[in-house]
DNA sequence: TCGTAGTTTAGACATAGTCTAAGTTTGTCG
DNA sequence: CGACAAACTTAGACTATGTCTAAACTACGA
């Protein structure tokens, strides 16, 4: 995490202003894959003078320049990842709670072969339950 | 493509109606997945007497009985989907056009290896250009 | 200091989906 | 058949998520 939030906003290109700074505090190294208003829900306690605007402008503006990435695996929610690298999906079907499973986990063959289709990207989204811990 | 749609939907347990068979006819053997407003909008076509709350009762209802099943795929975008055997799903980037790939065409390993999770199903999603057919 | 471009804001607007309460249809049984 | 109840359909109100607008504020260079 780094320490200085506002020269990883300027390499983007992103002026940082203190609610940008508030957000990408929050958002950018996050694993809870929350939603916009989960975001301003946070956010906001920190850093109370904070619009919903500004909140859906910033985390659109994190996307388009490739902070963050938008999610659409449950029906009505739509989520933000900061984990750029490909990586899998694990959707808990009982609580809905999203979780990371490594590129490497898990191994797809033939993707590439496809007829008809040029795939630029893919990804397994797996559904189920998530396995007690051994105690 | 089934003569006797009552039939069919009786064996689910649901009673036939009128507007029911009519939403029948036309997604239970589509492949176009439509969303929940397309469905209402081909329907009516054909039975000008159906509300926007039907078309909404019924597919899910559908969806309960098993007979479809809800895809969220792209932001914003649910639709639904009939064919309930195992499959993958490709996504035009350019059109948002979501085509069926096969279960077989397609081999994911060490799912159910997955330390920590008990998966219930996965699919596999692509995004990128279907390709031109060559002429 | 001034001008300008960029940013933030509240609230209006759009859209998708659910809920409600009233009306209609269907099926059952005397 | 006729009455009744259950199931179904309906319009429109309501909610939630997200976008847009226009005005205010801020940063910053000339
Ligand atoms: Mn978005
Ligand atoms: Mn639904
Ligand atoms: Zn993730
Ligand atoms: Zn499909």
């Amino acid at each position: 995490m780094p320490a200085d939030f506002a020269k990883l906003l300027r390499e983007k290109g992103i002026q940082p202003s203190a609610q940008r700074l508030a957000v990408a505090e929050y958002v950018l190294f996050t694993k809870e894959h929350p939603s916009a208003d989960q975001v301003w829900a946070k956010v906001r306690a920190v850093c109370p003078v904070l619009s919903r605007a500004t909140v859906y402008n910033t985390l659109n503006l994190f996307v388009k320049k490739k902070l963050l990435r938008e999610l659409v695996l449950s029906e009505g929610k739509v989520v933000f990842d900061p984990k750029m690298e490909a990586h899998h999906h694990f959707i808990d079907e009982h609580t809905g709670r999203i979780e990371d499973v490594p590129w490497n986990a898990i191994s797809v063959s033939r993707v590439s072969g496809l007829k008809g289709y040029d795939v630029r990207e893919y990804m397994v989204v797996m559904r189920g339950r998530t396995r007690r811990k051994s105690c």
